[in-house]
DNA sequence: CGGCGTTTTGATAGCCATCAACTTCAGTGG
DNA sequence: CCACTGAAGTTGATGGCTATCAAAACGCCG
């Protein structure tokens, strides 16, 4: 067995439990290795896919930290999410057989290119990879929801306490820390996912540290009070 | 045939060209008649289905008008979207097999029942269907991403002016008028839906109406001038 | 016709954007 | 090794947009 075959192989990926083979068995598993035709660098500030761009395969995000961005006629731009390994990206080609936006990787990245046709033909054979498909993308759906209701609602310090929760609990579940995080995106970016200017990212920020909530030292976040966090998500009760 | 039999055909549905039967053979079309099982009628106000319930099936709009919300912890709410009819509604509950919003009719309404299994039993017979359902998801998750760039980059006349070209165009492709339109929802809907205060959407439509952009009376919406509301929803160039 | 939810409109306040200056940091080349 | 340079981040002063509070007008339904 040479290098290559182990690199994209799901069945022995690090990944497999939180990526596209969650849950699958094992022989479900043998069928999505061939599937897995290759992988594919991103050096940082490329971009895997853009707007208009013919969409031909999901990616799996392996290594390396991505955003999601789309940029409206007058040249307004929205960071619609931030990706980071285990996660699936392209889904928003599906219904007009072009991207709807643009992916670009925060820092040097690597993806596994998953060919939709393939998943589409495989889905078709094992009801639980269609499903879990289906899973996915319904996550994606109530993953947006969940933005809209903090761009709807919220405002900014309960914006970026819920994003840094958000952030690592998520990195928590790849066996990251749960109160030490390294922010891979700007405070431009960030503010551009939580509809807030960097200014106010910024100054959010320093409310926070002076608070005793956080310690912040460039993009080094380490979290001091997490309870603090979520009583700003979450008020008492606003009624 | 008894009129049953007719009422729940999507090959003889009106709305087949938008809903779900869209762009589906003859063939493939009979074998959907079977899936879809019945009809529900819901009356205004109440829940077609509620956060936490269990998921069992997505659902067309047949008649009527829907918005879909979620209740964060705290009790805020945020309206995620406004469907008519040829739109499915659901989706959000395939991920943890319960629902993740509320459902509410906005009028009396009526829908067709597609029960998630049997439409991925069908999925994996026939491919178009299998497309099909992916696109439908993934247009939800382009949606969504507009609606994120909407709230997170617009401002108030911006974001009503979008919201009305949206609802017209949609009308449209069903038949209705280009520039007339009656409002299903509330003031207080609308702002819940864009971000704003209902005071604001009464303010920014009377602002709209002394510069002869619209004509509004409650419910009702003239559009006089369709080329002033893409203007701005696009203004010349923001750079 | 009365009652209530919806909508409109006004006055005021507050949050955040904007503009601006300065600091810090990372990368580069002498 | 260190100075240089530009990007990224911080902080301050000010203004504007929208929320908030309040009251009145309107329309719907029993």
């Amino acid at each position: 067995m040479d290098i290559q075959s182990i690199k994209v192989a799901c069945s022995g990926c690090n990944l497999r439990e939180l990526c596209l083979p969650m849950g699958l068995k094992p022989q479900e598993l043998e069928h999505l290795d061939q599937i897995i035709s290759n992988r594919r660098r991103i050096k940082r500030g490329a971009s895997l896919f853009s707007a208009g761009e013919a969409f031909t395969a999901l990616y799996a995000v392996r290594s390396g930290f991505f955003k999601t961005c789309i940029t409206s006629a007058d040249g307004r731009d929205q960071v619609t999410g931030f990706q980071m390994m285990g996660e699936i990206i392209g889904m928003d080609g599906i219904v007009h057989d072009q991207h709807a936006c643009d992916a670009i990787a925060l820092e040097d990245a690597e993806v596994c290119v998953l060919p939709f046709d393939r998943i589409e033909q495989l889905s078709r054979e094992f009801s639980a990879l269609q499903h879990h498909v289906h899973k996915i993308m319904s996550r994606e759906i109530v993953r947006d929801q969940g933005v809209m209701l903090l761009l709807g609602t919220m405002r900014a310090e309960e914006r970026l306490a819920a994003f840094l929760l958000n952030l690592v609990q998520r990195l928590h579940a790849r066996g990251f820390s749960q109160s030490e995080l390294v922010l891979r995106m700007t405070r431009e970016e960030i503010g551009s996912y939580l509809g807030m200017k960097l200014e106010t990212v910024s100054r959010t920020f320093s409310r926070f540290m002076e608070d005793g909530i956080i310690d912040v030292r460039q993009r080094y976040v380490l979290i001091k009070d997490t309870q603090a966090l979520e009583r700003l998500v979450n008020p008492p009760m606003r009624n």
